[in-house]
DNA sequence: TATGAATGAGTCTTCATTCAT
DNA sequence: AATGAATGAAGACTCATTCAT
């Protein structure tokens, strides 16, 4: 195909700027959007300045790549399991849990969740977007998977369909605590989303591995 | 008398200092610690830039005031609503939300939750204190009414013990979503008290005025 | 007299004068003109910062005043000394060095002294006051008694005639070793003063208490 | 050739800098440390205000490169001359002043000399550093230096081996003279150094071109 | 008259961004 | 394409000076 001679070039292009981003993850992970320094950013990923110049127009660019890159797979991911819904709303939204603690809480994105929460603020376009691309489908997905428990009269309370954002209430509380307390105690993640899911719903059958 | 002078000028001195920290607690929150610019501070407090420095020494010192300041009346009041327990826990939950949604969710003390939520990542010491005085006590205060409501025998499950900060989930929920998403669509934050408070005790008692 | 009723307020006026600028020599000596706070110097004077403003109409004037103020006095009374001449003129410089021994070097206006050197680059129009009024016809005495002493045949060299600022060189010397080393090690002042009139004069007669 | 590139980027970074430093005493010389702006420097170097701190890390740190940068091949210069003493004590002394003369005095080093003089009391650590590095070596050379003449019965009084710094006052009342009053009348520096030589040695002999 | 709270001009310093190599 | 030296706009902070009390 006549792509083929681009990916060589464009493949190093792009592992570079991948490279350039997870820097600058880390880098506003750990000092904020303000306070991070380009330079620190492009010494994080062993490149020159100006090099970051070079794939993102100013610094602000960089940090909206920064979520729109990540956020595209994990939305398909994410909805992928909230739709699939093969057994039961209940082992979905498990599964859910799961997919979210292996792809996210365990990994770097958990630093870009993190971000977003403390820098959105900051960046209302950001937030526009990432309400409208993920919130918004999330919480509809999530409030079609709590009808249907609702339908086969396995959920406690109607009430949870007006308040969707409930079902990842966990997941936040999770991010947070570890962004301020950790060093403090430790969160117990796995009991809060076991928690949530026994109080969601009417039977109590756990997920089995 | 002779202690007319003092306290009118005392008096002059604690109110201006109210005033330019509730100019500093609006204006950080509207902009960041970093982006907060101590001008916009002054000028929001109707004041000359070098004054802010007569009542605080630096813009850091500014900003942990802000929280120290704040904090401890609010930590007081709560602190007496969970421990009063009249008649039920869920009750003094109940209470608990209601006292938190009129005096922090309802005022300006809302942008200080958020500001704590973004900025105490770049703060730490403002995080331990935060921890020390207000999270574990407060965390503590939690556990204990809600052994009371297990030993009771009206708690759903007893997992929830282990992660007390689930109860306080759909204030965080609520700060953050008005937060971020105010904009595009409200948060119904009495429905996310009631889910709570619903998933998390057995009987659906409701409190009544 | 018609002034007595005013030298009373005018004394506490004048009192209060002096203070303020004995608190500006120390505090200008300590710090320099331009790191020197006004605040500083109130506080030392034990006055309001605004009292200052009273006496002097700005920093620059109350340092100006501070030669101007300590220097007439001291013109007058070694120009007495230098002038006076009774006996010999290696007599009448070893009485002038031993005046300003114990009436510069030896009380604070050494560091008027100082400050002058350090600080009147920055200030030309008292440099040229300060040469007017002191050095030049300070200078021309020197020069009157190295002349009589030309005359006597006492002189060793009469080239000093053309630099008479030699004569002064201990002086010099004395004061600028004490603002920088004297922490380092004594500067033997005596000495310098004994060796000058020594090189100076032919006839080694020493001067007798 | 390969090594081209470097020399040319090291050279142009060390001119650079010596660009700034240049501008520095000049502007330091007219304005005194604590007056003179980092923009001013700039401007004089003809470089941006940014520029400045890519060489030097803050203000005081130019202030004490500029003092230390120059030190260091003045001294190994002055020793030479102080220590060679190829005939006489007095003709080393002779050519000491006129190295002084035409290395310093003659030069942008009696601005260095200058403000040393006067901006020394504000920077102790200056001051040791130079004590122990100029003054004290210094002086034990001159002292070494006297010695040797009052061995030789060459020498007018053995009084001045204890005040060894008599030997440089003609220099500094030069400098200090030229600093002041240079605008009300000129100082015959020759004199004062003939005078010295003069007055110190015994021998009249006149060191001859 | 004396005070010290208030002011804002002035300065150092940082850092996003540009551009010559 | 990659670099990092150079730039200057921006902001925290200081302090001489004013003025209401």
């Amino acid at each position: 195909m006549a792509d083929q001679k681009r990916p060589v070039r464009s493949k190093s292009q792009e592992e570079r700027r991948r490279i350039i981003l997870d820097a600058a993850l880390s880098t506003f992970a750990a000092k904020g959007f303000a306070s991070a320094r380009i330079e620190d950013i492009a010494k994080a990923a062993g490149v020159g300045k100006g090099t970051v110049y070079l794939y993102f127009p100013d610094k602000e660019s960089l940090f909206k790549s920064l979520i729109s890159d990540d956020l595209a797979p994990l939305i398909a991911h994410g909805a992928g399991i909230l739709e699939a819904s093969p057994q039961s709303p209940r082992k979905a939204l498990s599964a859910f849990y799961t997919l979210v603690e292996s792809e996210v809480l365990d990994t770097q994105r958990a630093d870009l969740l993190r971000l977003m929460i403390t820098e959105m603020p900051n960046f209302p376009d950001v937030a526009a977007y990432y309400h409208a691309n993920l919130i918004r489908p999330g919480m509809q997905l999530v409030q079609k998977l709590l009808t249907i428990a609702h339908d086969r009269g396995e959920l406690r309370s109607a009430k949870v369909l007006e308040v969707p954002q409930m079902v990842v209430a966990p997941i936040l509380i999770s991010a947070i605590w570890g962004m301020l307390f950790s060093p403090f105690g430790a969160f117990d993640r796995r009991a809060a989303f076991e928690v949530s899911l026994d109080n969601l719903f009417l039977s109590p059958e756990r997920e089995t591995p």
